[in-house]
DNA sequence: GATTGTTTATCTACTAGTTGGTAGGTAAAA
DNA sequence: TTTTACCTACCAACTAGTAGATAAACAATC
């Protein structure tokens, strides 16, 4: 990949992350990179095509860090908390949403590729999500598991839902104040 | 509040609830309520202005269903399953979002008043959640309450992030999923 | 009751700027 | 000689917003 579409991709998900899909334009990631309008669409000839391949790395770099996550960290319970640090610092003081979050709202200007992108990665936030809390629940390092695949299921909202509490206040103490009681949970 | 006024606001956060606020032009609502384009500005002179009122309107009426739902309900466990049942319906079906919610992504293209009417909004929902969980760990309605400030400020993200993931998969399905753990709480 | 002025709520017609996207050219590298 | 990666110069459609006209409703005065 070069470096240009590369640059292309980190403005567009910063931007998209920032202000929503329709938060941001052609013009605006051409004066960021640093090349023409026109140009832009020979990297992407639409902008249903950037927002695919957008979703999709995205996807791919958050599968990679559960994955470094998981060999990072033995215990149940020590996934869930570096997970729960992943989206605090992906906040970047307020400023930022998850991109998968940042995408919902602007769900019906999105093609059905980019909308599968975001459902698979929500599907393997979910399934890693619940592997963690079934190991904390069998090395016995989460009290209270009864149901690790409900548990998985509320904790993904609870972290995004903290997200755009943050968002909102435009301070990352929300996001604390959220996740507080998971994190006693977790202690 | 002439009915063309009411009908524009009507429009208005219909929109904004399902495609954000940068999701739906003055052209849109035009056709929407039918009347011109230029019209609208007679009502509101900006969007800008459009956004508050709307804001400052859905806050007014939110707090108006918390008032009917503790005159309605005894108990803190009764107020809070109606408090879900009231955020699953405001789905309409996987299409629409809480208008604060919608409103979030948007962040950085509202006024500084329509941000205030949405930190209004959600500190108001915060003491209503919280005073709900007081209630239930006096009557001995909910089991487990040790903090309801911090039951309450869990609370709300989720039901907020459990409308998110309604909205990207479009089925209802997923709220009550993502919800699951609670109702079983709250039953 | 008729006349007058004011307000209300709308209209047509327009503006300047932005949107995603296209056509066709160019210079350099492979 | 073909491909890569960019460019200038467009386009039609859309954006929020403005200017000024109009017709009806209302209120005060003659």
């Amino acid at each position: 990949m070069s470096d240009t579409k590369t640059a292309l991709l980190d403005s567009a998900e910063r931007a998209a992350r920032r202000f929503g899909f329709d938060g941001f334009s052609y013009a605006d990631l051409a004066q960021d990179v640093g090349i023409r309008k026109a140009s832009i669409h020979y990297h992407f000839p639409s902008k249903a095509s950037l927002s695919v391949a957008m979703m999709r790395r995205y996807r791919e770099t958050f599968v990679g860090v559960c994955a470094q996550i998981e060999s990072a960290e033995e215990t149940g319970v020590g996934r869930l908390r570096a997970l729960i640090s992943q989206y605090e610092s992906a906040l970047e003081n307020g400023t930022c949403l998850c991109l998968c979050v940042a995408l919902s709202n602007s769900r019906d200007s999105l093609c059905a590729e980019t909308l599968d992108q975001m459902a698979q990665f929500r599907a393997a936030m979910m399934e890693w999500i619940g592997g963690a809390f079934a190991l904390g629940q069998q090395d016995g390092s989460i009290a209270g598991v009864v149901d690790a695949a409900k548990e998985a299921a509320a904790m993904l909202p609870l972290l995004e839902g903290a997200q755009l509490a943050a968002r909102v206040s435009g301070d990352i103490a929300a996001f604390r104040t959220a996740t507080a009681l998971l994190q006693d949970r977790l202690s």
